[in-house]
DNA sequence: CCAGCTATGTGCACTATTTCACAATATCGT
DNA sequence: ACGATATTGTGAAATAGTGCACATAGCTGG
């Protein structure tokens, strides 16, 4: 594709990590920052802001800094946070339930548009948030009519391939799996995997060792 | 340090992930396994399969492939969850509370031994699970006492830090923190951040440059 | 016991990412 | 108007991680 294909995901990760003390600073009206704070703020080397930054522009100015406010607004027109998002969510378990009402994902413009679940005893059942839970059966159609961009699984494991074929086939681009497995996508749709517990195994390999 | 500290990061995480699919084929009475195989279930480069195990020892036959009872144990031998652990969580929300009763922690061995929260009108509600919701200013007391090697953050931002400083001050080992703040740690305490909206962020990134 | 087959373990080249180091440039005080 | 100062933007060096390609070694059948 174009030049922007060849950006590094890890720039792509860290750009949303900047964005968390860039929306305390503006708050703060503190008008301007510079790499080596904003580097400090986030755990990285200030050449590495910089870098990751020029990838898409000049936003700073020599001698001064960044201006915390125009580069927030940069910041989410590259992570195309500047606009609203529809998604949906399968499995309406404890984590699914959590992650609906997360307000951290409304901050951001992560709509949350439909929830489904298999169990027909969750079907019917309104969510704090207002949404009601649909059978499954109904994701293609409100996928379709919803104009649902992004999925949301949080199913048990051995569904969640099933799951994730049926929202890509019903159209949506993207999926944000939580379930402990590696979902196979098509190119037409970019998958993220996240699995808490390869992360507490990564801790818990570090403790054992200096033990 | 020894041999083991020049270990990839990328590495570690990927052991976790081969573990999932042996799980499986564990139960799916299937003895053995290719790296070829393993390495197509957790798309992954076959060559890279072989590495990582390589890094800690000769786990496979050649010209047969790895014993799938042997490998999980040895993956679970290294990433030091052939054992137990002892946790507790900060922050009692739709997302520590989905996390403390979570099927797929348990399963590995992580037991929550302790909810706190700094809400007066959560403090002694009893969860699912059993555990009674504590009063943070508890964390030292209980931490100390119930032997907590590590503790999971689920507050949100602005609190983060104070706990984490107070969950490292009273001997938790490690952090998993889940609030959108870079959480700064001394050495002695091993961290690891997760931030779902950052995953939403990248794969809004791509769709929209699609687009 | 040996030939043929298969899949591991690994040196090496390649690719990706990070960090350094400094030239470029904006601001400020005189 | 200009020197002193601060901080960006960036080529080049250093570091880290991946994947190829093949020698090595175990298994099977004759």
């Amino acid at each position: 594709m174009n030049k922007e294909s060849k950006i590094p995901a890890p720039t792509i990760e860290r750009l949303a990590h900047y964005s968390r003390p860039l929306e305390s600073l503006l708050d703060n009206e503190t008008p301007v920052i510079s790499s080596e704070k904003l580097a400090r703020l986030c755990g990285v080397n200030p050449a590495q802001v910089r870098k990751d930054l020029a990838y898409f522009g000049e936003f700073g100015v020599r001698g001064v800094g960044y201006d915390v406010r125009d580069l927030l607004v940069e910041i989410k027109k590259i992570l195309a946070t500047d606009r609203d998002w529809t998604l949906c969510i399968v499995g309406m378990g404890n984590l699914g339930s959590a992650i609906a009402e997360n307000e951290n994902f409304k901050k951001r413009g992560y709509k949350f548009v439909a929830a489904f679940d298999s169990d027909p005893t969750k079907i019917g059942r309104t969510l704090p948030c207002g949404l009601i839970i649909e059978p499954t059966s109904r994701i293609r159609e409100l996928v379709k009519s919803l104009k649902i961009e992004i999925g949301v699984i949080t199913t048990r494991p051995h569904e969640a391939q099933r799951f994730a074929d049926l929202l890509m086939d019903s159209g949506v681009k993207a999926i944000l799996n939580f379930a402990p497995i590696q979902i196979r996508t098509l190119d037409c749709c970019k998958i993220e995997n996240v699995d808490f517990a390869v992360k507490l195994e990564h801790l818990a390999y570090h403790i054992a060792k200096i033990l």
